[in-house]
DNA sequence: TGTGTCATGTAAGTCGTTACATGATTGA
DNA sequence: TCAATCATGTAACGACTTACATGACACA
């Protein structure tokens, strides 16, 4: 009962196919929730069937056809409720962090390489956000965006992601040169 | 297949009992994992069953019996392996991100209430891990722990804790004040 | 000629959540 | 006397993951 909602969230700002959500899921969604295709394909069909979405066929010709979905009246009140309902306490789940907490009894050259990975992927996701605030914003700076903007949700969220995927950066250089130096220690002894 | 290795972590720095696993998945595991006590009574018998763990019945008087809980070496090489692996991406799911990303279509008091309780939590939280922190470094300073301490590995997945902790306590607060300030813009008008 | 993009799903199996169940002791 | 802590689970249901399936067009 909660992917619904982030995806009612998506749909919020347009009309979307499944495909399309995907893409969504996989950028400026993903700083609040994870799901995969075959997930969100499922999750529309019955969002569709409880009234709270509507989809358009849309016919291409040099592409596969597609459908499109727009949120209902009903899919607004669903949203409005979930809003003022309680959240759930947020959730983090991340293998590299559980290997990380073994790290005393287990072989670190695998990880300093994963951290390393990590930090990387963590920069280019930090330019790609740093980008897409650029373009929300237009020729506005970011306060007077913030107090004046239409449309400052998705704004917000990838705010948060940014900083994750900075203060991640960050941690996985600094945790990468702490094992880095203590094997080299090791080393020499 | 994963939380079975963040259970394998966590068990790795002394016994512990599924109640007092529980606890760890609270405090210093939730900063990579989230698990209820349910999933771990039942993954504690998985383990076992598998022989990665072995556990031993502590009888106890004033209170009710129960079982401690140790990684075997089959447990230590499947955590060396998992090690080795290809980390999966980070995931992070958070409903109130969810509602943040739709505020421009939803009431937003009840969510300007909401970002303050999580500030407040979050730095509560923050507090803890820093004490934490301080307990685990003793009498080092951080440089210095983490070139010599034994057990750095807990240590380094609360830093990163730690540092989620406060940029998502700057992050609600900003952003509620963001809020707060276009409130009172649209009552003005 | 092969890789990537567009486009949508099904099926099987595993995992996670919610609700329920019990019961003694400790401390405010 | 009431809430919290210690201690361990089961059962039913819902959500998620992994593997499979198809097929055309664009671009290098």
């Amino acid at each position: 009962m909660a992917l619904r909602h982030a995806v009612l969230a998506a749909l919020l700002h347009g009309e979307y196919s499944g495909y399309q959500l995907a893409k969504a899921f996989d950028i400026g969604v993903a700083n609040f929730w994870h799901a995969l295709p075959q997930q969100l394909y499922a999750e529309l069909a019955k969002l569709e069937k409880d009234g709270l979405i509507t989809g358009r066929q849309v016919i291409q010709e040099t592409r596969p056809n597609k459908r499109l979905f727009q949120v209902t009246d009903a899919g607004f009140a669903e949203l409005e409720t979930f809003a003022a309902a309680v959240s759930k306490p947020s959730f983090i789940r991340d293998d590299l962090l559980v290997k990380i907490h073994a790290v005393d009894r287990i072989d670190t050259s695998p990880l300093i390489e994963q951290l390393e990975e990590r930090a990387s992927a963590a920069e280019a996701r930090a330019g790609l956000l740093t980008s897409l605030l650029d373009t929300m914003r237009g020729a506005l700076d970011e306060e007077e965006y913030l107090r004046t903007g239409e449309r400052i949700g998705p704004y917000l969220t990838c705010l948060r992601g940014l900083s994750f995927e900075r203060e991640h950066r960050a941690w996985c250089l600094r945790t990468a040169a702490v094992l880095r130096e203590r094997r080299q220690a090791r080393a020499e002894r």
